[in-house]
DNA sequence: CAATTATTGTCTTTAAATTAGACAATAAAT
DNA sequence: ATTTATTGTCTAATTTAAAGACAATAATTG
C-alpha cells in the first residue's frame, strides 16, 4: 500500500508516501503483491519492513497510474519496491470490503512517529487521499530466490524472506492477502506449471519433488512422481550432477521454454 | 457500466447516468455482471438493451458506493438492473487496461441521440466523470432461468436472454468479459457444484447431463455420468416424474443444501 | 391385456491410470 | 573389492474410469 518514494533525501520532511496529485494515480485503488520464493524446503514470502519506529511489515503495494494497465502497474510496483523484474505475475483476487482502509495503520504509524505529522497543505492532501477506503487488486509473483537480490528502497528498513507459515503480523489485511494468494497458488500449481518459476535454471528431480511436497504439505512417492513430471514433457535432461555423496549422481533438468 | 437510474421521469432531461457526486461512488471503478442461465439445452446470458436510438447492448454494470463491500455492490447492481436477488455470484477477473474507457461508446450514443447532450454544469460533471478510464471487476451470476422474470429498468429498452454463442456486439469490452466469465465458469464447474444453481429446484438426471453436455460442449456416457453425479453425494432422490412417455419414469432429484 | 417401444437405473466387464513394490545402476567411502 | 546411500526405471497390484449389457418400467399398440 505504501508507494515507491522517488525522494531519497531522508533529512527533510520524509514524505512516506508519494503525492497522489503529482503521480496522477487512480483514487482508492491499490495493488498488493505477494512474492513467493522457495528455499531449503520452505515456501517463502518476501516482505519489506518499513523504516519507522514501531514494527510495520506489509507486502509490496502501490497504486495505478492513470495511463497504465493494471498488469503493468503490478510489474512496476514490484520492480520499484524490490528490484525484481521479468517474473511470473498473476492476478488472483480483489479485496474490496467497505471497511478496508489504512486508518488504523496510519494512526499507529503517526503515533509512534509523531515527527511525520507535518500538516502543510500538500501533506494534508496526501494524508486525506490515503485515509479513504481502498480497493486492492491482489497479484502473486513467483521468483527464483537465488536469482534475485531484493533491493530495499528508501522507505524500507529491510526486506526479507519469511516462511509463509511464520509471517509476522502484517499491516491492514495483508495476512489475509497472503493466505488467499497461497490458496490460488496451490489451485493452479500443476495446470500452469508454476513450480519451475520457483526453481533455479537447473535442478534435480529431487528438488522438484521437495518443492511439491512443501507446497502441498504431504509426502509423495519418488518413483511415481518422477514419472508424472517427466510425462508432462516440459523438461530436458542435462548432464549429471556430481554431489560428492557416496551414491549415484542425479541428472540435472531444465525447463523447456 | 450504466448505472441504475433512480429517476423514472422520462420527460425531463433524461439523465442516462446517475450523478456520481450525488451517489458518492468510487471513481473509475465499476462492476460488470455476466448472468448465466440455462434453457432448452443452451447456455444463456441475460443482456439488457439500452433504451436509445442505435443498438446498444451491455451486461449489467454499475459502480461501488463509498461504504459498500464490492460483493454487496455486485448484488445490488444485479438486483437494481434485473430484479434478480439472492443468487450465486462470483468474482472472476479484473479488467484494467489503460485504454479501457467509455469514450467510444458515449460518442456513438450522443451522436445517435443528440438530445441527450445537455451540458449544464451538473451534466458536464457527470459526463467528465464517465469519460475517464475505468477499472472493472467482473462477476458472474448463476440463476434458475425459470425462477426469474427479469425486470428491465428505465434506461433499458428490453432485457433478454441470448445464447452465449450468439450474443450481439456489446459495448466497450463486454464481449471479452463474457468470454472470460465462461472460461471461469467451466474451470470451477465441478468443484463448486455450480450446475445446480442453473437448474430448477427439482430435475431429472437427464437434465443434469444435458446441462453438463452444453457447458462442456461434448457428449457424456449416461451410465457413468449418473454414477459420477450420485457419487458426489449432494443430491436427494424424490418421487418419480411421470412424463407421459412410453417408458420408465425417471426419478426427480433435489440439491441437498 | 399381452406384446412392443423407448428410456431409465444399475450391474458387469474392460481399459486406463494411479499407487506400491522391486531392483539394477552408480558415485563415493571403507 | 565391498559397502552405502540414492537414483532411475521396471513390473505388479490396486484403484478409477470407460464401455458394454441388461433388467425394470410407463405408456402405446394391436
Amino acid at each position: 500500500m505504501l508507494t515507491e518514494s522517488p525522494i531519497p533525501d531522508k533529512n527533510v520532511s520524509t514524505p512516506i508516501l508519494t503525492n497522489p496529485s503529482e503521480q496522477n494515480y487512480i483514487d482508492q485503488l491499490s495493488i498488493d503483491c505477494v512474492i513467493f520464493g522457495y528455499h531449503n524446503k520452505a515456501l517463502k514470502v518476501l516482505v519489506p519492513k518499513l523504516n519507522f519506529k514501531g514494527d510495520f511489515w506489509g507486502v509490496p503495494g502501490g497504486f495505478v497510474h492513470q495511463h497504465e494497465d493494471i498488469d503493468d502497474a503490478a510489474h512496476r510496483i514490484l520492480q520499484t519496491r524490490t528490484g525484481i523484474k521479468e517474473i511470473y505475475l498473476e492476478q488472483f483476487h480483489v479485496f474490496g470490503n467497505a471497511a478496508r482502509n489504512n486508518l488504523k495503520f496510519m494512526k499507529r504509524l503517526l503515533k509512534l512517529n509523531p515527527e511525520l505529522l507535518i500538516m502543510d497543505e500538500e501533506h494534508k492532501k496526501e494524508y486525506m487521499w490515503l485515509t479513504k477506503r481502498f480497493v486492492s487488486i491482489g497479484y502473486y509473483a513467483l521468483v527464483d530466490i537465488n536469482k534475485v537480490i531484493p533491493q530495499k528502497i528508501d522507505i524500507d528498513e529491510s526486506i526479507d524472506w519469511y516462511n509463509v507459515q511464520e509471517l509476522p503480523e502484517l499491516i491492514i489485511d495483508h495476512n489475509e492477502i497472503v493466505e488467499k494468494a497461497l490458496s490460488a497458488l496451490r489451485a493452479s500449481f500443476d495446470e500452469k506449471l508454476i513450480a519451475f518459476n520457483l526453481l533455479p535454471e537447473t535442478f534435480t528431480m529431487k528438488d522438484v519433488q521437495e518443492l511439491y511436497e512443501t507446497i502441498f504439505d504431504k509426502p509423495l512417492a519418488r518413483n511415481n512422481f518422477q514419472k508424472k513430471i517427466l510425462d508432462m514433457n516440459v523438461l530436458e535432461r542435462l548432464e549429471k550432477k556430481f554431489t560428492g555423496a557416496a551414491n549415484k549422481a542425479p541428472y540435472l533438468y531444465r525447463f523447456k521454454r
